[in-house]
DNA sequence: TTTGGTTTTTGACAATTATCAAAAGCCCGG
DNA sequence: CCGGGCTTTTGATAATTGTCAAAAACCAAA
């Protein structure tokens, strides 16, 4: 839990009050290995803080499994369209690694949000660094060949590639694990 | 202005104060076809508004201008790497259509974040529709398709083939102008 | 240490998409 | 109504990436 303050800290620093009410807001959640925080078809009603561990969000696309993201330490996770919106989740959300959860429920970081201004700021704040985020992946998936796609992986997230099999990694630059594997072995 | 108001009230509507405060600090803006919001270099220092007309955001990638966004009635319009993150942008935003927008400043609207949580509230509602706006394009971009990119496009958003020329649709797409062609024959 | 299952690599081939060049179509100003 | 410039289409070919199948490597449990 300490760190999901100190985490937050770096983002917006939080009041004493503000903070200590967030702190009793979450619950922890501890699952393992190949275990699912979310299956597709429920809705996502809780942002959940990743404390340790991995895991990933994939959807079901004809028959594959297509993983889209990695979730790791000090990550925010959950399935956003269906946690915002309240629908149906398409995705599913699996445990790459036993993992410490920091779980809220969407009704309680709502009343947090009327309660507190500050923690409405955070998340405000928050959604602008997930925002550019996602506009590069974006950027890379529609304009970068997979060469570039992978050596950008290299540079950026490099840790991805030792705590993850290489299947995941293809489907989440996009291409096919036969190629990835060829890609590699070019360097 | 009596758009964006309206606009903003479908969003999360606003009290009388607030809605007042936010009108005065939004400046008329028209400019002509062709013309550019920002280009490439300078920093972005403010959200638009768009009221009427179009216009799209590019990159220069080695040599060749690649669209990868468009803006029309009711949306808001910014770089937003840029505007975030006060960098200097690395692309430029063009007008394809005679247009007219309303444009706050970054400080300004920080200062109404100050004084109106109601108003904060409101762009992090707005953050989190556009987020999933990209989300969409982000699995569209990185696991469909050229043709099923394109019947995507037919759905949601064929205003855009009726306005924007098809070059610049083609990369919009990531696609090369000839293959949308071919696509577009298909049907 | 062996074994069975999973992950990764390799090979051959097919499908998709890009590129370059040229032709056709379209539109606006005179 | 005509001409010139821009946009879109078409054709031929090349490059990139995917698919299927099999081999190799790896790894964890007995």
């Amino acid at each position: 839990m300490q760190q999901l303050i100190a985490h937050i800290n770096k983002y917006h620093p939080l009041g004493d009050e503000a903070q200590n009410t967030l702190h009793d807001c979450f619950e922890q959640i501890t699952l393992s290995k190949n275990e699912y925080l979310l299956t597709e078809g429920r809705v996502c009603r809780h942002l959940y803080f990743l404390e340790k561990g991995a895991l990933r969000g994939y959807y079901n696309m004809d028959g594959k499994e297509v993983t889209h993201w990695f979730g790791f330490e000090e990550d925010f996770v959950t399935s956003f369209y269906s946690f915002i919106t309240g629908s149906m989740a398409v995705e599913n959300i699996q445990l790459i690694e036993g993992s410490i959860l920091w779980a809220i429920s969407k009704e309680r970081l709502t009343a947090l949000f009327n309660q507190y201004h500050e923690i409405e700021r955070l998340v405000r704040i928050a959604y602008e660094k997930y925002y550019i985020r996602l506009e590069e992946r974006f950027v890379n998936a529609q304009f970068k060949n997979a060469t570039e796609r992978y050596e950008n992986l290299l540079q950026q997230t490099p840790h991805i590639l030792e705590r993850v099999p290489l299947g995941f990694i293809a489907s989440y630059l996009g291409i096919s694990q036969e190629t990835l594997s060829r890609i590699r072995s070019k360097f």
